[in-house]
DNA sequence: TATGAATGAGGGTTCATTCAT
DNA sequence: AATGAATGAACCCTCATTCAT
């Protein structure tokens, strides 16, 4: 006779983590259960305490792990030279906008956005652990590029929050405004026109 | 003797969503509830209902209600000669960025992003009353500029939305995750990289 | 110009009797709300209580408007010779049933069985008000049948119950339990049936 | 130590339901409070939702233990000869009337009779389930004893109906109107009079 | 006399968390 | 390690009643 459950330790919190995005991306923070994610990991609500020391450190590891993939897959974004900036910075932007979309990376994003403001130890991941592993990296990217003279000197801050924005709320129309199924745009289309719009705002043309 | 509490048929409705914006701005949805909007209104829970169908409909009011303020407060957007594009567009933004960041209506902002999918009447609301009233009349706007030659032609739609994007971005910064008073910026800073940005990107040079 | 309403002061408490038991009926006394009471009655919620002292007042009025009706509409019930006893039960039967089913005094019932075990009140005006007016006189009038020998000796009081009873349960099923769209009866058949099975089982045979 | 408490997965509905039962009956469907049940089920409210989707099931449930437990103890009905119809009868309506008056028996029937008319539900367990379960077998019983030539030929439904009515009252004069405390009745008294009355009327004296 | 805005207590239900098994 | 029965706090909403107008 099989066990009515297994012994799985290594593999539960990964099982846990992809039902609990599942969940609170369908449902959102509040509106998830422990019990759906549970019953979508195919454990009990019980087991989940054994990982997660409660809903809400559940939800941060959820968003983290999201954070991390996008790190990891991130490219060690550089911008080199005049010359080909305008073709690298179109695939970087193409390949860019394609992690972002990704299904479990462009879910996460509205659940954050929506949290932040009301859990503290959620905006203590954000502010210590990930914003400056972005927006700080990019902004040093651009620094260098400006110094390089290669485009033109602008607050870096501003101008890779800027670039940020842009791609942002593509991720949030598509997928938080589900816009997708109202007026839906092609990848390269987007990516064609940010690039184009902030190269040609960015250059240094003295 | 005073009276318990006197009648104001009129105010009610606008102090309680006053109220509630601060509420649910403060704990998000879930979070906020009747009781304290009440109290923060000054008046007992039952009073809303009799101005509200519910939690539901009291939010979706909340948020109309900015979105209604913000539509009002917005000029007629009309680009007109390529002449004083630069000028005319950077009092634009600035008057835009000002709007977005009166404290009501930024604080709307993430409210809506992280409700919206979770709430069916919030995206009716949005995709059928407020979207039409923002993004397509910018990309009309734009549309007519590139007919008109000012600006290069570009997807409309996908470069009105980028625009819109810069701007949220920065609502979204600001507001949402409280960078204000990690990285503060100028507005004037802000708007002066929108324009130039965009404007330099969009700008017909042929 | 007319006034928005006008004083009634004699019209208004039969009109909000009526929509009480309407209503009352309909929903049953915890279901039905002195708003739609009132709204049905033409009135609001305020003039209720210048008329009845709070709900349960009211509804115990609404009950004792149609026991009084049933009482002042009540032949005085007598049985007098051998002879015409079949004949007379019969017409007295039908007669009875008649008004028992008349749609206020049928209504009253169910909503008189639900609450009387829950109001005090209400059991108060049951046993010392309406009762005697009912099954005493009934037995009364069975007791003087059996003296005069017209039908055997049987407790009154209990042979009174069952007549009462079989009258009942035919206004139960009916109305209560809405069997009428379901085995729907015709009512000289009920009367001739009750009349025959009680008129052969009491008739002094001896 | 001993535990805070113990789990008890059979028991805990049956308990509820004996609880569920008291309640409603002290109190009336509205009246009573799922936390006054689940105290004097000697769990707490959460727990009756582990085992009843809501108020409305539990009170139809609580209903429905007691249709279940007559349809159990009731003897299969049979009417056989014409010879000791009257000791037969005499003996089959003093139990049915002890079944009925069975004090959880009794407190259901003015529940049922209060809120039938108000819970759809309600109405369609008894329509579909109950009501075929007893006075349709009741009727078929008097049609097969019509047949046989040993009761009068009358509407089997209307006579089944008039024969349950004569008990049903007695169950609600004596527990609703708590009738007992006023005008006290032996039960055998009652059976015998309902017995004489429906006999020598039904009889078939052809 | 009539209105209806305002009150506020109360109850059904949900669900994160605990803990006996 | 895993289960799932049980807890109990919290919250939305209703509605009888009050009272300013």
């Amino acid at each position: 006779m099989s066990p009515k459950w297994v012994r799985q330790p290594e593999a539960r919190p990964g099982q846990i983590l992809a039902a609990a995005l599942e969940e609170f991306s369908r449902r959102g923070y509040r509106g998830a259960t422990m019990e759906g994610i549970a019953r979508a990991a195919g454990v009990t609500k019980g087991t989940i305490y054994l990982y997660f020391a409660g809903k809400e450190a559940l939800f941060i590891a959820t968003l983290r792990a999201q954070v991390t993939a996008l790190a990891e897959l991130l490219p060690g974004l550089r911008i080199e030279a005049e010359a080909d900036l305008g073709d690298y910075a179109r695939t970087m932007a193409a390949r860019f906008l394609e992690l972002l979309m990704t299904p479990s990376i462009a879910k996460a994003a509205p659940l954050f956005i929506g949290e932040i403001n009301h859990m503290p130890a959620l905006r203590r991941a954000y502010l210590e652990e990930w914003m400056p592993q972005f927006s700080m990296k990019l902004a040093a990217a651009l620094e260098s590029a400006m110094a390089a003279g290669v485009i033109r000197r602008l607050d870096p801050v501003i101008t890779a929050r800027t670039l940020m924005g842009m791609f942002t709320i593509f991720v949030l129309t598509q997928e938080v405004f589900e816009a997708k199924t109202v007026t839906p745009m092609r990848l390269e289309d987007i990516a064609e026109t940010i690039t184009t719009i902030f190269l040609e705002g960015v250059r240094n043309t003295r």
